[in-house]
DNA sequence: TTGACATGTGACCGTTCGTTCACTATAATG
DNA sequence: CATTATAGTGAACGAACGGTCACATGTCAA
């Protein structure tokens, strides 16, 4: 019917292959979850490996567009309580969407069986973060909201616990409250373990 | 031949459970790497997913034998050198122990399929260590070697990091010397920030 | 109107899956 | 020595798998 069934496969790949894993994922299920018969998907892709490689291109783009470069960074915190906010937001953000939770679903699931959902895995769940924070760490160190220290270790000091909270919210999602009220009091601990006194005076002032 | 066979197939299901996940694996290929044919198997299981009850009664008796209660709480550091070192130990073991970097790798890639999965992974990948070093750190603050803080807050900026550290060797072994770098000068970093300005004193003094 | 192309279908293929079972070999038991 | 339990085998089973193909349908350009 649609023209669009291709783009629609790929979402119901995603949507399966994080929940059973690649192996655990049939064509049948797969197709009839959209109302097609399995053969109908020959259509559109050579074979289930196809598929497979058209998410993981798909998921390598996506990345890459919205968390891959420079000009993505947001907008350097003027205060360490807009450092908590703003991290707030991100992580929000990223617990609720659904394709990025499924993609890290997936990340994890696959992660030891293909070498481009290792190298991606190892970019969503440790490189990406960090490095977008040693940016915006370096610049708060320059705007004395930050003790001068080395940027790359805070960021990777406060990117990791939170990480790891993701992780909570996407294995076990009925403690997502409870994981957004322990990244939030993480970062509240965390400036005011690295603010400078200037600017926790200034906090306190309010 | 042997009465052990029963075991040998726990172990070999453990190692290719894995690596290509419950879904992944065939019997004929699991039973193939102990020399025997598939239908051997059911001399000693009912079902393939009996393997996986078996296998997972086991990591969660290995687990509690291992590091569940108090008791196998390793020394209270003395200094904060020592809290570095115990931390080597520590990471140096878990990320070179066969079994509990293929159980790791096994949670991982089924912690969204099976609820005892789930439960367990966050007990290695989170609670685990945390409460351990709650534990630890209490004890360091009233010796008066890390300032005076919420220690479970310490022991959660503490062991996740390094949790994410541990991941990526599995994922990525041949990136544990540096991660195995990185574990260390995170730590160092931390004895830094948080110990005592007394003891940071008598370290220099060395 | 006709032909070409894209999309979807149902029947079918060969393979692999987990599982069963009659049977054999071995070792222990009385 | 006969017996019984245990461990391993090879052939076979039905079900489910990924994949193919002749065919039906709808769309659109010539």
């Amino acid at each position: 019917m649609a023209k669009d069934t291709k783009e629609r496969i790929l979402a119901a790949a995603l949507e399966m292959f994080s929940r059973y894993g690649y192996a655990g994922t049939n064509i049948r299920a797969l197709t009839a979850s959209l109302g097609l018969v399995k053969s109908s998907m020959y259509r559109h892709f050579e074979s289930k490996e196809e598929i497979w490689n058209a998410l993981l291109d798909e998921m390598i783009a996506y990345y890459a567009a919205h968390f891959g470069s420079p000009e993505h960074l947001p907008p350097v915190p003027e205060s360490l309580d807009e450092l908590v906010g703003m991290t707030m937001r991100m992580v929000e953000f990223t617990v609720h969407d659904d394709r990025i939770v499924k993609t890290r679903k997936l990340l994890q699931i696959e992660q030891f069986r293909d070498d481009r959902a290792r190298a991606l895995a190892t970019k969503h769940f440790l490189t990406g973060l960090t490095e977008m924070f040693t940016r915006i760490f370096a610049a708060m160190m320059d705007a004395e909201l930050l003790c001068r220290d080395d940027p790359a270790m805070l960021a990777f000091a406060y990117t990791a616990p939170i990480s790891e909270l993701i992780h909570l919210c996407d294995r076990e999602p009925e403690k997502t409250p409870e994981a957004m009220a322990r990244v939030e009091a993480f970062s509240r601990h965390f400036v005011k373990t690295y603010g400078t006194k200037k600017e926790q005076g200034r906090r306190e002032a309010r």
